[in-house]
RNA sequence: GUGACCGUAGCUCAGUCGGUUAGAGCGCCAGGUUGUGGCCCUGGAGGUCGGGGGUUCAAAUCCCCUCGGUCACCCCA
């Protein structure tokens, strides 16, 4: 024994991996999350875990951490060392690349679904994995996304969220034109960089973005202090319009931003209050939005990080295909959700084990009976385990309470008795049946 | 990728100023007689003290390197 040389296994962090138990309210999840998507009318699609990299990188985002895919002896031969294919970072370049591909057999606007892991090379930390699983709803269309999908993304994510449970959340709402424009309009040039500092106000507060607009970006003090007052404008209905007319700045692509903003948060209007707001600071996500975006988040853990996100792109299968492909979509975190509120302890777990009822097997003469009551239950709907070895009855129901079987059934413990009886785990109550006509509750 | 902190049984941790066979609780396994779980009692298994090197008569303890982890930044679901 101790020279035996054993491998010590260890998780790999940033790389989940639930225990059955949770593995199976993990999998309801995707069920109920699944069922919203179709209920709004979305067909799913599923591609390969990998892409080439020319696709996963056409956008020219290079700084993404992209795990690459080799053989180990990949460059063994005169076939060189460089990796062709990637996993994919995220759901939507994979949806562009399809959408492309199968341009001429879509029908538009083409909706799907897609419920896959992705893989990103950063350092884990709380609410951030390295491999997780992404929930994306997209629209696609050609020529123009009706503006009604912007609503709808966000009603199918406020859809999926509550019908989870997953306790009390809120959606923003932006559009990029709105910032950009007002951006552009007070001169701003290194607009990315000034949206991704806008975006922190609620992080680092007003002072902190001002300050860093200014050692950063080099923008006078009053330019910042500009930027901030814009940022700061959030309002659950079409009040931020007149909040930005104030500010004074004007151009085409501010109204342009605003009336769209407008029309989907109306359109949001049926949702309970406070579920979704409009919030100019609101800036987070790809570069490649263009117009409306969004963000989730927990009102329980304000400084978690987004929960969904997404957001409306003017043309993302352009590197792909000569033909225009605008969409909208949105990506619900399901890891990163799901793990906060299984560590938060906020899951109901209700039960460890899909087994409904242990049958007992007494002994080996019975055997064959014990085996057909269970083959009786199962054709009834139940999920049934027979205990595999004739061992102490003691050892038996122990293992039932172990792993939280709600049934414990007790076929006739001698050849030619015909009594079955039936004990609730969580009574302790025992009481005759028949596999034919037995049901939990009564 | 940058920075800070942390690594002792499966888990949570104790281990004095360096000192002999490294401990506890929980968990796990087996018993406590013949057909019934949770409680209790008894016993048992389980540790390269993250790894390597150094200092020393002697290292879990001190020093260096390395690997791993956590958190913050970056970025994002």
């Amino acid at each position: 024994m101790a020279d035996k040389n054993v491998y010590k296994p260890r998780p790999i962090s940033g790389f989940p991996e639930w225990s059955p138990e949770v593995r199976r309210t993990e999998q309801r999840w995707i069920d109920t999350i699944r069922r919203v998507f179709e209920s709004y009318g979305y067909g799913n699609l599923e591609t390969p875990s990998v892409e080439e990299l020319d696709v996963l990188l056409a956008k020219g985002e290079t700084d993404k951490e992209i795990y690459t895919l080799q053989r180990l002896h990949e460059g063994d031969g005169d076939e060189g060392g460089e990796a062709r294919l990637g996993l994919h970072y995220d759901l939507t370049v994979p949806f562009a690349r399809y959408a492309a591909q199968h341009f001429g057999e879509l029908v538009f606007p083409f909706k799907r679904y897609q419920i896959q892991r992705v893989w990103r090379g950063e350092r884990p930390q709380e609410g951030r994995f390295r491999e997780f699983y992404q929930c994306d709803v997209d629209v696609i269309d050609l020529n123009g996304v009706s503006l009604t999908f912007d609503a709808e993304m966000a009603e199918v994510a406020h859809a999926v969220l509550s019908t989870l449970g997953i306790g009390p959340f809120r959606l923003r709402l932006s559009n990029r034109k709105i910032l950009q424009g007002y951006l552009a309009g007070l001169g701003v040039a290194d607009v990315i960089p000034a949206i991704r500092l806008l975006d922190k106000l609620d992080k680092i507060g007003a002072e902190g973005v001002v300050e860093a607009l200014q050692v950063q970006l080099g923008l006078a003090a009053e330019t910042a202090q500009r930027c901030v007052a814009l940022a700061e404008i959030s309002s659950s209905d079409a009040s931020f319009v007149e909040a930005v007319r104030v500010l004074g700045v004007e151009n085409e692509l501010i109204d342009e931003g605003l009336e769209e903003l407008v029309f989907v948060i109306e359109a949001l209007g049926h949702l309970p209050e406070g579920r979704v707001v409009a919030d100019l600071s609101l800036a987070r996500g790809f570069d490649y939005y263009t117009g409306t975006v969004y963000e989730g988040a927990f009102l329980d853990y304000s400084d978690f990080g987004s929960i969904c996100s997404g957001g409306r792109y003017d043309d993302l299968a352009g590197s792909f295909i000569n033909q225009h492909l605008p969409g909208v979509g949105i990506s619900i975190g399901l890891t990163r959700i799901f793990s906060k509120l299984v560590a938060e302890e906020r899951l109901d777990l209700s039960r460890f084990s899909p087994t409904d009822v242990l049958v007992v097997l007494p002994g080996e003469e019975v055997r064959a009976v014990a085996a057909g009551v269970a083959q009786t239950l199962r054709g009834r709907g139940f999920n049934v385990e027979l205990y595999h070895e004739p061992t102490k009855i003691g050892k038996q129901l122990r293992y039932a309470a172990r792993k939280e079987i709600p049934f414990v059934w007790f076929p006739p413990f001698k050849p030619g008795e015909t009594v079955h009886e039936v004990k609730d785990m969580a009574a302790g109550v025992q009481a005759e049946a028949d596999a034919e006509t037995w049901t939990p509750g009564g």
